[in-house]
RNA sequence: UGCCCGAUGGUGUAACGGUAGCACAGCAGACUCUGAAUCUGUUUGUCAUGGUUCAAAUCCAUGUCGGGCAACCA
């Protein structure tokens, strides 16, 4: 078994282990299949979220643990909700997750039946390249006098299930059962004229075995499948036999459908199949605080635009959290740590980030950049002065190398590491105090210089001109550390600092409208002073801005043009701190 | 209301009849040229009541609370 967690692993950490993988364990010690074939079958109606991403490393990573084979299967089953771009959203956001970790246990649709899908990304299955064949079955079961067309409306059709009342179409004959299923077929009738339903019992106390509806009327073009279909399968009875067609084993969904699982099984068992059956197993969806999930309040935030669309940073949209700046490594220790069970829960948003930050904090180059500057003067530096000065990459990393930072009379530094007045426990720039510019020198506060409003505007200290890093005076023990930029040298970025969406852990409580809790304040955008090197960041790296947070250059850069997302702030001990004052 | 499922510190999880452990969060401290990271210590828990057993978080019963389903959605 590899390890679950570090691609790259150093210390072993312990394979995962939850209720379905000791199920599927068993299975692989009794040798009860071939090979171990799981799936993920989004419905292409919405783009991926985080709570997809938690399915998506339970079934690819079954697969690879167990040497088995995760399929990604669209669930295209109703025309009318479906679309081709989020197909497309679906597919980029599981390669991108799964990229270096399970790409080997993708399943290839070698055969697929529709269209010309030859390409060298690895295609999808689809629902629908099995329409053909689940007709057939509905005939079968038909034949067997097990389905029958039912001519009620939908509402008395609700009404006679709710009762417990067989239908008056129940007891047709097969013949007449074949002529009237052919004739949906052919679109001779209205949407919702009729549907072709299981026979099983209208008055078991499971609702789902009342007769349950498998084929319903569409005349709806449809994404894959064209023209060609005006009758669809229901979900129950398109997934039960998609799975059995792409020889699933372990067929894994959320909590909702546990209720659904006889009629799974009872499709299966009532078609005489040769191979063995596929079996359904259920565990809780994610919920996350501050977040909200439904893929309806989501398509609510883009189509209102309350936020800038589904990649926006702040969604839990898988393309959200990537633009954000998280790296797949992040989002697949975070599913592994919050483990899978049945118990439906609220995970704490400090879970995640955790994941997010232990992650960055390995990988993330460090750069010095100022988001709120304020203007120091060197008084005892010559204008015109500069000096190159070592700074390293990342202290977890040698490897990770070093660059140069220029170092001039004029700098400038963090507002907020200047207090003219500060508060206990300050160990930044104040007047008559010292502090250390990282990579630097210690610099003393001489003098306060404020416009006419009182505001501060410059600062103007004096260096000790011995005390740089491996100078004579360099042991010095000064209490701060901050980071700086050369103010001649410095060059500008749009940032934007995203924080949380809402203001509230449970968005959606108590039948609250999620709408009313949106944290106004969840995007701050700003132009912050980078040090030079940063105009070559690239999109695929992360950086650290030295004790602030970690950013990820945005697809909105342009050259020339630098736009960097806050993907999540440094843990702040400082802001606690000064909070309990 | 019927049916199904669940309940372990603040949160998420482990313990599969035999010492209630881990992670996050919190708190306290050490270290620190990032108030980050790292390191050390630490507070807090088996829903309730019965029963079975030498022994129960675990098995049984009842109750309580929570979630899901009752779409021609998935």
């Amino acid at each position: 078994m590899s390890n679950p967690t570090n691609d790259n692993a150093n210390a072993a950490a312990p394979a995962p282990s939850d209720f379905i993988r000791d199920i599927v364990a068993k299975h692989v010690a009794e040798k009860k299949y071939p090979r171990i074939h799981t799936r993920f079958p989004p419905e292409p109606n919405g783009y991926l979220h985080i709570g997809h991403a938690k399915s998506i490393c339970l079934n690819f990573g079954i697969a690879r643990e167990f040497g088995g084979v995760c399929n990604l299967r669209m669930d295209d089953t109703n025309p009318t909700k479906e679309d081709i771009e989020y197909v497309e959203s679906i597919q980029a956001d599981v390669n991108w997750l799964i990229a270096g970790w399970a790409e080997k246990e993708l399943g290839l649709n070698s055969q697929s039946a529709i269209g010309n899908r030859q390409s060298a990304i690895p295609q999808p299955f689809y629902a629908s390249d099995y329409f053909d064949q689940i007709h057939d079955f509905a005939v079968a079961l038909i034949k067997k006098g097990k389905a029958f067309v039912c001519d009620l409306t939908p509402d008395e059709t609700d009404e006679y299930r709710r009762n417990a009342k067989e239908s008056p179409f129940r007891n047709r004959s097969v013949a007449e059962n074949l002529d009237w299923f052919t004739r949906m077929k052919a679109g001779e009738f209205s949407d919702g004229a009729r549907v072709l339903r299981a026979k099983i019992d209208v008055a078991s106390p499971n609702i789902w075995l009342r007769d349950p509806l498998l084929y319903r009327i569409k005349h709806a073009e449809h994404h894959q499948t064209g023209g060609k279909w005006c009758i669809y399968p229901m979900y129950d009875f398109a997934h039960c036999l998609s799975d059995y067609i792409e020889g699933i084993t372990h067929s894994i969904c959320t909590l909702e459908f546990e209720v659904h699982r006889p009629l799974y099984d009872w499709i299966l068992e009532n078609l005489d199949l040769p191979r063995a059956l596929p079996h359904q197993y259920e565990f809780a969806r994610l919920s996350v605080g501050y977040t909200v999930m439904s893929k309806r309040k989501l398509m609510e935030l883009v189509t209102e635009k309350l936020v800038t669309g589904w990649d926006d940073p702040r969604m839990p949209t898988i393309s959200g959290i990537r633009r954000r700046g998280v790296t797949p490594e992040a989002l697949r220790n975070f599913a592994y740590n919050i483990g899978i069970t049945k118990y439906n829960g609220l995970t704490d948003v400090a879970v995640l980030e955790f994941a997010i930050r232990e992650d960055l904090n390995k990988n993330a180059l460090r750069r010095l950049a100022v988001l709120r500057p304020i203007k120091v003067v060197l008084t005892n530096v010559p204008a015109g002065k500069t000096e190159e000065l070592d700074a390293v990459n990342n202290p977890g990393d040698e490897s990770a190398g070093k660059r140069q930072i220029t170092f001039s009379r004029e700098l400038y530094i963090e507002r907020d590491d200047f207090a003219e007045v500060p508060p206990p426990k300050f160990f930044r720039l104040k007047p008559g105090g010292e502090v250390r510019l990282k990579y630097a020198y210690i610099i003393k506060c001489d003098e306060v210089v404020k416009d006419a409003a009182g505001n501060v505007t410059e600062l103007h200290c004096t260096a000790d001109l011995d005390s740089k890093t491996g100078g004579a005076t360099a042991g010095r023990k000064v209490k701060g550390t901050i980071h700086w930029v050369s103010a001649a040298h410095a060059i500008d970025a749009e940032v934007r600092l995203y924080d949380r969406l809402f203001t509230e852990a449970e968005p959606d409580k108590d039948g609250r409208d999620f709408k009313s809790v949106l944290n106004a304040k969840s995007l701050e955008v700003l132009t912050a002073k980078c040090e030079p090197s940063l105009k070559d960041a690239k999109p695929e790296l992360r950086y650290q801005f030295e004790r602030l947070a970690y950013f990820a250059l945005d697809k909105d850069s342009a050259p020339g043009k630098l736009v960097f997302n806050r993907t999540i702030t440094l843990k702040d001990a400082w802001a606690k701190e000064a909070q309990k004052s």
